[in-house]
RNA sequence: GAGGCUGUAGCUCAGUCGGUAGAGCAUCGGACUUUUAAUCCGUUGGUCCUGGGUUCGAGUCCCAGCAGCCUCACCA
């Protein structure tokens, strides 16, 4: 067969010692043909000459009327399948090049779009010479239009017979591993767009997530709430206990914090006569980065005038089956080491009997409590027995819920939003929806009684620091509090949470597009 | 904030006992009108995260730093 030496520049046959030839710069490739980064964007840069030479644009235009891959591909199903059947309709499509093989004078194109992944077939008698000397300046990652008829090559798979090539976006930067894709999870997150190109699953886990985001919205609104949105900005951060961004209003000269929760406007909003409202939007909080926390991510709330914590555990689990129908999530499935099943209605369990059945304790005796405090490791010491009981369930109780589970009526102390049972005091009528060991919602009814509400802002909880406790004051609230507040059922939902829950993603990275990240040195 | 793991070519990864830096993909050149991560022949490509130190000699060992991931703490 013919030897490469026969076409070589260099001098032919010659013994074959590595070390010699390679001094010489093969003629057809310039600058003596390294590889480094900026050597593999000339590459391209001059094949984007190349297209400028023929007259064409290598940053596109306009291109109608090509078809959705996916709905190709539908057609392409009730086709003629027998091999090398080209006799389908003429389709457009239009994409980005995902793998390039080359057979001489016929190329094979994987061409994505948004909705799925189809074959062209290329030949060179087939195209046209003009439309052959764009096929040469093709690179992966290149976006490009085709025309052709739909059919089957020879080994079956679906395949657009090109006969016309549109030119439409040159790509100067070299793509990920074309088999492994963007495999390091720095460069997933901060180069999302490439994730989403090569990631397996990313794109549809997006995708996904605004079903859910739909789901939520179509099962509020159908039920007349209407969405509304508070100010991001405030004078003081309340509706929850976490450290605020600080920042600062030049104009006004006046410091400002960005806000830690919805709660607090939404119920003015109340007040106001809205009887029910819905904010679905981006919450701020100064605290540590996890798997499971970013300082910015998605919280929806929503507030229903003479409802209450049962009327909220009603609209959780609607929300949750639309959504995850929306998401199509299965009804069972394994999340973060956990087995959980979506099959309504979800497990209600006390706080307190969930206490008692992990730990072994008496919850209604503090001193019980503080006992198996203690043995957790618990620092009890000058702490208002509650908090030592929140800490003790957290410690124990919350690993061991695969739910979904409601977690309800909840220590008093440690909520001071929440309206006190009628006949119970010290119990608050609250819950929180528990999976896999992760809190992914949190429901009261709501304390409307201002004069209780200005109490429990005033009273610092022994063990709290002001900044640790969702007890701070806000004098406007309260005059609102005093206009009167409806009696209400109030529900926040962590979205991002959500999105993981139905995803079965083990990272909040995984449903957040553009993640906090430290910068990098370079660039 | 603490600990563990990781950082090598554009991407995915090897690198033994401390002895001149390796592969696949991608690039470039060549063959091929039915490929499927095409294949085959050839070619090219390196701030081994950064800065110190030990050593005749460091990708490798030591120290410090930077970044990422995980666990814990924090985030009720």
């Amino acid at each position: 067969m013919s030897q490469p030496t026969e076409h070589s520049p260099v001098a032919p046959s010659a013994a074959h010692h590595d070390g010699t030839a390679p001094a010489a710069p093969a003629p057809g490739s310039p600058a003596g043909g390294s590889t480094t980064k900026s050597t593999l964007e000339k590459a391209r840069r001059d094949k984007l000459e190349k297209l400028r030479g023929l007259g064409l644009d290598p940053w596109g235009k306009r291109y109608d009327g090509a078809t959705p891959i996916g709905q190709v591909r539908e057609v392409g199903e009730t086709l003629d399948k027998s091999p090398e059947f080209s006799g389908g309709p003429t389709v457009r499509v239009a994409g980005r090049i995902m793998l390039l093989r080359s057979a001489g004078s016929l190329v094979f194109i994987d061409l994505v779009d948004r909705t799925g992944r189809i074959q062209i077939m290329l030949g060179k008698k087939q195209v046209g010479p003009d439309a052959w000397k764009i096929i040469d300046c093709l690179d992966l990652g290149d976006l490009v239009g085709f025309d052709g008829r739909l059919g089957h090559s020879k080994t079956g798979e679906m395949t657009v017979f090109a006969s016309g090539v549109e030119f439409l976006t040159k790509s100067l930067e070299t793509p990920p591993d074309k088999f492994h894709g963007l495999v390091d999870a720095d460069l997933r997150q901060r180069m999302r767009y490439l994730d989403l190109i090569h990631g397996e699953g990313v794109r549809d886990r997006f995708v996904a997530r605004c079903r859910i985001v739909e789901a939520v919205r179509r099962v509020l609104t159908s039920r007349g709430y209407l969405e509304v949105e508070g100010p991001t900005l405030q004078e003081s951060a309340g509706g929850a206990a976490a450290r605020p961004f600080k920042t600062h209003h030049n104009a006004l000269d006046m410091p400002l914090v960005l806000r830690i929760a919805l709660e607090l406007h939404l119920k003015r909003l109340l007040v106001g006569g809205m009887e029910r409202v819905f904010e679905l939007g981006r919450v701020y909080r100064n605290e540590g980065v996890s798997p499971r926390h970013n300082p910015e991510f998605t919280m929806m709330e929503a507030y229903e005038a003479y409802g209450d914590y049962f009327t909220m555990m009603d609209l959780t689990e609607a929300i949750f089956l639309e959504a995850a129908q929306a998401a199509g999530t299965p009804t069972r499935f394994e999340w973060m080491g956990h087995t959980v099943d979506l099959t309504p209605p979800f497990r209600r369990a006390k706080y307190d009997d969930l206490l008692a059945e992990v730990t072994g304790c008496n919850p209604a005796d503090p001193a019980s409590v503080a006992a198996a405090a203690a043995a957790q490791g618990i620092e009890t010491a000058g702490r208002h027995a509650d908090v030592i009981k929140s800490d003790l369930f957290e410690a124990t109780v919350e690993k061991t819920l695969s739910g979904p589970v409601f977690v309800i009526d909840y220590p008093a102390a440690i909520c001071p939003l929440t309206k006190r049972k009628a006949d119970a005091p010290h119990v608050a009528e609250r819950f929180e929806l528990y999976v896999a060991g992760i809190e992914l919602a949190n429901a009261y009814t709501e304390l409307n009684d201002p004069d209780l509400q200005e109490e429990l802002f005033r009273t610092q909880l022994a063990g709290l620091a002001q900044e640790e406790s969702m007890a701070r004051m806000d004098t406007d609230f309260i005059r609102a509090l005093r206009h009167g507040m409806p009696p209400a059922g109030g529900l926040g939902i962590g979205i991002d949470r959500l999105v993981m829950f139905l995803t079965a993603a083990p990272s909040i990275r995984d449903v957040i597009l553009f993640p906090i990240h430290r910068p990098h040195a370079e660039s």
